[in-house]
Order: structure tokens, then C-alpha cells, then sequence
DNA sequence: AAAAAAT
């Protein structure tokens, strides 16, 4: 293959231009195969490895299509977080201004009004989230038989749970004729079948699809008590003198706390999930990326897709609920051939999820331990038959791979874990309280509408609704 | 063991 240019790829002179100004000339693999193909106008269900630049592989060819003469709706981007969304949209602006190409977002959170106001100077190209979207299309001060593109980013989130049937309902209100682009980091054989179905022959872009996770992405993790994490957490942090770490919980209830603590030890923290104040939520973010706060605790809403710069370090405090959690997580880090860290701190008992892991990617997950502040290999503690107890740093466990030094320094790691062990005699974890971290003041979790929507999601689980309805005609 | 997406 000859060297790929952008122009090559059919991307005119214009917006070469633009990349050339941000120092992007080379297209990645995904660029390159998805380019060509989606100027031809042909669907495609791409997969790539997190930050291989996904975003530009629909954006500018959408951006290259559309006419900007022409005073209608011509394209349509679909993400499933308000900050993912906001996020393609300001790449999407950047792009498109140089084309004369008007870019609007439908974005929850914001003021419906003056999205609705700026509606009326009638934009070619609408990035948004499902809801939002979907309300607007109620007051019907959108209409979308006039666009020739559709990209759902994010795909197979998007066709999960509660969200489907937003998605759902808008790409019904699309022509036929439509070009639909999907893409996600992972793609399961679920929503394979999905696209097949819904698209015209589409091409099917697997950039490394056996390895979804980005090549220059180093996994460690550290077993402790669930009592010890923070503790942990700090001393990760510190060691690796990281300037910008995100830290992933599980349960939205337990980040406040984890937010303050990270506060409390000096370290400036701030919050990002999806029940925070929605102002809140777009400021801690925009001082994550400025360097402002240089902790970011989140719930998977910061997961996906989110492009930060300079982050090279994303631990799982909680470990996440299954491996594509995982991909997307460690994800924030490590990309576009950048060097990133991955650390999950874990519990003796979740030991087995990180092996899950480990196989389930076919990647390596290394165990560390800490030394006073410092961060050094640990015994590998792959055979679970010699785990006794909750005694986790096993010196025994590779004995042959560790320097003399090493294993002296694992010998003590061994007798932190100990100690932790006898001061962890305090409150089981057999209660619901499950993290350990949540204290008497734990705010309680509201259980309004929202839970009996999402039990009515769960009776719809597997697949969307609009593949069902599918398969029974078959 | 969850979260998110509309108000």
C-alpha cells in the first residue's frame, strides 16, 4: 500500500487544509478504510480499537457529502452520552465552518428553547443524544426525510437497554434510501446481526478485530482490601505522578465520597455521572481537561469515546461489569499510539474478574503491589487453590521471575496485606454496603420513575425490540 | 453488584 494521504482517500482540498492545521496528515487504518467507502455512499458497521480516530472516519466524509448550498438536514450523528455528543459536535464545528457547513447539537442538559431558536437558520448536520433528539422530532421542529446519513456512534450502547427505543424511533423517521454508518469499539455478533439486517450490503470494517484494546495500553492491578482502595488509589497516583487520572466507580452513590476523599488527601478532585447537575457536569469536565482538577471520579458515562488530552493513567476502583466495560474504560487512555496505564484496584474476591478479563481480550493483566510509595511487581497470584484466606501477595507465587530484591519488597507487601487483613475485622462486606467505602452518611440511591422504567428495560433485555420484531417475521 | 438517555 502506498503512502495514504487524506487527499488520496478523497477528502478535498479544504479540509486536508484544516487537518493540516491540527497536525493531522497521516489517515489511521480506520480513516482509510472508511473513507473511501462512506463517499461512495455505502453502510458501514466499522469496529477499531479505542483512539484510532473513529470520529474523523464518519465526520469527514459526512462532512465532504454534504452541500452546504443546500439549506437542509443532511446528516445526522447519534452518541449515547451528552458529553460524547458535545464532544463530536465541537469536532464536527471545527470541521464543518471551513465548509460553510452549519452544525447543530441536540444535546440533553442543555436549553431545549435555544436549541430550538437556532434551529430556524436550518443546520445541514445534527449531532445529538436519542432523547433529545427524539423530543424535538415531538414538537416537530425537526424533520429528518431529508438526510442522506445517519451515524450511530457508540452502536452497540446505543441498541442496549432504554436507549433503543429512542434510536429506534428516529432511523424509523429516515428515509430508506438513508446511508447508515455504525461504529463501536466493540461489536458483538448481537448487533452484527442487527446492522446486516438494517443495512444495504454494508461493508464490514474490523481493524484488528480479536484486539480491542489499543496496542499501547499497559494493564496492572493491585489487590487489596476493599477498605484500602483509596489508600491505594492515592499512592498509584502519586507514584505515577499522573496529572490527569480517571477513576471509574460502579454505583453513582459511592462517587461523592470517593470525590471527596480524593479532596481530603489533596489530590483536586472532581465528579462526572449521569444524575449530577447537568451545568456541573460540563464544567468538571472542561476543568478535567484543562488541567484544572487532576482527578476525574466517574460512572461509565466517562467511559465511552471521551478524547482527553493528556490523560495517561484510568483506574478501576470498582472493577467494571464486564470486559467491553473494560475496554472502553482503559480506553481514555492510550491513544492514537500514545503510551497509557491502566490499574484496576481489586479485592482478593474479584480476583476472577480480572482473569476474565485478561482471557476474554487475550490481553495482559500484570499484578503490582505497593512498597511504601512505591510501585513493584507482585507475586502472581494465578493459582487460586493456594489462596487462603484473604492473603492475596503471595511471595511464593513466581519466586523465579523476581529479583532478590523484588521478592524481599513483595515479602512485605505480603505483610501490608496482612495487616490491613487484621485491621479489616471491622464491618463484613456480606451487607449491601458493598464497596466498603460507603459510610452511615451514604446518600441513598433515588428510586423514583427512573427505577420502574429501567425494570421495564429489563424485562426488554437482550435484544432491541426492532430486531425482534424482525426476527418473529422470519 | 450498573449507567445512561427527556423534563
Amino acid at each position: 500500500m502506498t503512502n495514504m494521504t487524506f487527499a488520496g482517500l478523497g477528502i478535498g482540498e479544504q479540509l486536508v487544509t484544516k487537518l493540516g492545521d491540527y497536525g493531522i496528515v497521516e489517515p489511521s487504518p480506520v480513516q482509510a478504510e472508511c473513507i473511501p467507502a462512506a463517499l461512495a455512499g455505502k453502510d458501514i458497521l466499522a469496529q477499531s480499537q479505542t483512539g484510532t480516530g473513529k470520529t474523523l472516519a464518519y465526520l469527514l466524509p459526512l462532512l465532504q457529502t454534504i452541500q452546504p448550498e443546500q439549506k437542509t438536514l443532511q446528516g445526522l450523528v447519534m452518541a449515547p452520552t451528552q458529553e460524547l455528543a458535545m464532544q463530536i459536535h465541537r469536532e464536527a464545528e471545527k470541521y464543518g465552518e471551513s465548509l460553510g457547513i452549519h452544525v447543530q447539537a441536540l444535546i440533553g442538559g442543555a436549553s431545549t428553547k435555544r436549541q430550538l431558536e437556532r434551529l430556524k437558520v436550518h443546520p445541514q448536520l445534527v449531532v445529538g443524544t436519542p432523547g433529545r433528539i427524539r423530543e424535538i422530532l415531538a414538537l416537530k421542529k425537526l424533520k429528518l426525510h431529508t438526510v442522506k446519513t445517519v451515524v450511530v456512534d457508540e452502536v452497540d450502547q446505543m441498541f442496549q437497554l432504554g436507549g433503543t427505543a429512542d434510536v429506534e424511533h428516529i432511523l424509523r423517521g429516515t428515509l430508506r434510501e438513508r446511508q447508515l454508518l455504525f461504529l463501536s469499539a466493540t461489536i458483538n455478533p448481537e448487533i452484527r446481526s442487527l446492522a446486516n439486517r438494517e443495512m444495504k450490503d454494508p461493508l464490514e470494517v474490523g481493524i484488528d478485530p480479536d484486539q480491542r484494546t489499543s496496542k499501547s495500553l499497559e494493564h496492572l492491578y493491585f489487590i487489596c482490601d476493599e477498605r484500602d482502595k483509596i489508600d491505594t488509589l492515592r499512592r498509584i497516583i502519586r507514584h505515577y505522578n499522573s496529572a490527569r487520572t480517571i477513576v471509574f466507580i460502579n454505583n453513582t452513590a459511592d462517587i461523592a465520597e470517593v470525590e471527596a476523599k480524593m479532596n481530603f488527601v489533596g489530590l483536586s478532585a472532581g465528579a462526572l455521572y449521569g444524575d449530577a447537575d447537568k451545568t456541573v457536569r460540563s464544567v468538571v469536565l472542561r476543568r478535567f481537561r484543562e488541567g484544572k482538577i487532576h482527578v476525574l471520579v466517574a460512572s461509565d458515562v466517562a467511559a465511552r469515546g471521551l478524547d482527553i488530552e493528556d490523560l495517561s493513567l484510568v483506574v478501576n476502583l470498582d472493577p467494571p461489569i464486564d470486559s467491553e466495560h473494560y475496554v472502553h474504560r482503559v480506553g481514555r487512555t492510550g491513544r492514537m499510539g500514545r503510551a497509557g496505564l491502566a490499574v484496576s484496584i481489586i479485592t482478593p474476591k474479584e480476583q476472577f474478574i480480572i482473569r476474565k478479563f485478561s482471557r476474554e481480550l487475550g490481553i495482559e493483566i500484570l499484578p503490582r503491589s505497593l512498597y511504601g510509595g512505591r510501585v513493584i511487581e507482585a507475586g502472581d497470584e494465578t493459582s487460586t487453590e493456594r489462596r487462603s484466606g484473604n492473603r492475596v501477595f503471595n511471595g511464593n507465587g513466581n519466586r523465579e521471575r523476581n529479583s532478590g530484591e523484588d521478592k524481599k519488597q513483595a515479602a512485605n507487601g505480603n505483610k501490608d496485606a496482612r495487616i490491613s487483613e487484621r485491621q479489616g475485622q471491622g464491618p463484613k462486606e456480606t451487607t449491601k454496603s458493598n464497596t466498603g467505602r460507603t459510610s452511615s452518611s451514604k446518600p441513598s440511591m433515588p428510586t423514583s420513575a427512573r427505577n420502574k422504567d429501567s425494570d421495564k428495560d429489563r424485562k426488554n433485555k437482550g435484544a432491541p425490540k426492532w430486531l425482534k420484531e424482525k426476527r418473529n417475521k422470519e
